[in-house]
DNA sequence: TACACTAATAACCAATCAGTCATTAATTTC
DNA sequence: GAAATTAATGACTGATTGGTTATTAGTGTA
């Protein structure tokens, strides 16, 4: 984080000494970008507002990126690709129960990325797929599919195992995937005005979702009451 | 739905004889609204875009409503807004198993506003939520809380009947409501662009959801391999 | 210190768009 | 069918903002 750089290039009022520094630009614009991206959405953001945080001037941004929508897609870029590898990695060699191994992965990635403000661009993407199919698609390659994939590796292995019963595999990606895009949604959302009696703590509701999860997908006979209307 | 009115109205391009409808442009132009608000969002919707769809000026449209926000709270009030009172009688009157209540419920909020237009609202919401705190504070008053209590109410027999284990009744609420969500924004966004093999069938997922819901909610032993790590 | 190079700036431009208002015309009343 | 009423219009305004460019100034070199 080059933050506490960013504020004070922004803050002081009295004509800070105009710097040139031509290497740290791109990473400051581009964490002054993802900053107000995630609060105000793409639209919403103003390019100036950017630059003023990134302490530089409009026509310096414009200097680094071609436009709002290339700074867009550098922010995405920055951010979210090439999480996997490291993920993908630790899965591979994960000794322990699938179970355990599901709990890992969803801590793990509430701890690296849903806690964080990356979060936010999950947010952003859902909110404004629509109104940028290149960077839906984009998106869609570069991170819904690896996450897709992992996922479904570490249902197979419980299958395979004998931990989890056999269930669909595409629908059992969702189950997964379901609590993580939640929570990214709702913490940059509606979450913020929910009242004090029903606020969610994230840490909690994922460890009830991994409990609801793990019981409806490891062995053992279904319970009580299922018979179908 | 006006809709075929609608369209007459906004295609001949021939001058289309100016007429004096008072009672309908309202409707019309929610209905307009409704659409282009779903499709493109809040902010990069154009209000003449509205009132051309609706057959009318833009003049016009603000006759109607005060401002564009105004109109976006009025598209809100007329789709999701007074929907509960319907609901909440059904529920209160349900005869058979609280496993088969939540099926009952869940499927019917899919068929009466999952599969419609108006899950685009719920969508709209979560992306602009942020951008619009009154906005968000209206809907957490209107929708947000009653469908949290409805919930809470059919969880609640579950216990008390002895179907359901004790939970933690805030999270259980999340349990419920987090399937919807989910399918509401991931059908008006990321949906779209997922390849074929992964694409979601909605019913299919929502019975995949209750399934494990149910599982993991009905009393019984945890199945096989609970260890906490 | 003078010169060359280029990072950074700020004034500017063109386009967009929410919201207004004087004018027009459909309908009702007498 | 003329006058009165008001629904509907569309040209206009003012504010905003993405993007451009001529100018300014920091930095390294001789």
């Amino acid at each position: 984080m080059v933050f506490s750089k960013l504020l004070c290039n922004a803050q002081d009022g009295l004509q800070a000494k105009r710097e040139r520094r031509k290497e740290a630009r791109p990473g400051e614009l581009l964490d002054a970008a993802l900053t107000l991206f995630v609060d105000k959405g793409f639209a919403a953001t103003r390019v100036e507002e950017v630059a003023k945080l990134a302490g530089v001037s409009k026509g310096t941004l414009f200097l680094y990126f071609s436009s709002k929508e290339e700074l867009f897609k550098a922010v995405v870029r920055a951010n979210i690709t090439g999480r996997f590898a490291q993920w993908n990695e630790e899965l591979e060699n994960f000794e322990g129960s699938t179970a355990d191994m599901l709990r890992y992965a969803l801590t793990a990635w509430w701890e690296r990325l849903g806690s964080t403000q990356a979060s936010g661009i999950i947010k952003l993407m859902m909110s404004e797929a629509h109104n940028f199919p290149d960077l839906a698609t984009f998106y869609q390659q570069e991170v819904m599919q690896p996450g897709n994939q992992l996922i479904q590796r570490l249902l197979q292995r419980g299958m395979d195992r004998g931990e989890f019963r056999a269930i669909n595999m595409k629908y059992g990606v969702y189950i997964v995937l379901t609590p993580m895009l939640f929570l990214a949604m709702w913490k940059h959302s509606m979450g913020a005005y929910s009242p004090e009696s029903t606020r969610l703590v994230p840490e909690e509701y994922l460890a009830t979702q991994i409990d609801i999860i793990l019981r409806g997908l490891c062995l053992g006979d279904a319970p009580t009451p299922l018979s179908s209307t």
